[in-house]
DNA sequence: ATTGACCTTCCAGCAAGTGGAACCCCTATC
DNA sequence: GATAGGGGTTCCACTTGCTGGAAGGTCAAT
């Protein structure tokens, strides 16, 4: 198959696919023409990382989470455990961005957002007079 | 001031700084000897950057801000405006995530995690059986 | 004179691709 | 045979927001 029709087949864009050869992820054979030929397990490999990455895992993570997928041997605690840590990640994430959302919902809450200046958003953002006094004065 | 101090006092990294410099988001003078020289200003605009950017704002929304900061002509609607895009974005942003935790938690959760090689992480990521019949299968 | 802590510039690299240029290949049509 | 189109190929640059490191200049103190 011509990478092409594997990035119908996948939803990968063929330059997406490229780079994963790039960087070791899939490795397709060539035709005489030079022109990539997709095996259907590279096929399937390529669906697997769509999926791992919609999931959000990095590439490394992808990059492992193939290796186990492809070893009878592995045990899926590793699997499991990789999964974690980025469950764990994504949990830090969340836990941050309703951290800002909170901070920033609040603020344009207090916004008049009208043909006037004053603005609460910029005076949260600007350094307070406390701070200010720090850097002024010496000591 | 030279950039060890203003670092310190911001508790933005020295490199940061320069880079910020480097951007065009602050202007410092320089002393004789060509250290970089930081006005008040300059910190006030270097303070006000961390924190924006500590809400998560761009580079570039913080230059639209820190502009807007010191534009006395502002209206609080053009602060509001950025705001409330930055805010729609982190909304996207953690639907996405709590849409991958709440899958991916199911996985972990249905995952024994223990020494045998069957894993519902795996055969969640691995292309389905029907995926795999338009593959095969000459259509 | 020399240490050590500063400061300077520039160059490379991270994640995870995306866009574009310049070029090759294959088929179909005139 | 020429040409148009729609594939494919490589390589290089750019994105965001820094961060690390090398090579070297400056300054205060010993």
């Amino acid at each position: 198959m011509n990478i092409g029709d594997v990035a119908q087949l996948s939803g990968l864009p063929a330059k997406t696919i490229r780079y994963y050869e790039d960087i070791g992820l899939v490795k397709p054979l060539r035709s005489a023409n030079g022109y990539r030929s997709f095996r259907d397990c590279d096929v399937h490999k390529l669906a697997f990382l769509g999926r791992a990455r919609a999931l959000g895992f990095s590439i490394e993570d992808c990059r492992n989470l193939l290796k186990l997928y492809e070893d009878d041997h592995r045990t899926s605690a590793e699997v499991k455990q990789i999964a974690e840590m980025h469950l764990g990640r994504i949990d830090q994430k969340i836990t941050e961005l309703t951290e800002m959302r909170a901070t920033l919902a609040h603020l344009v809450n207090a916004c008049a957002g009208d043909n006037r200046p004053d603005c609460p958003i910029l005076a949260d953002l600007a350094p307070k007079q406390d701070e200010n006094a720090l850097l002024d004065q010496p000591g």
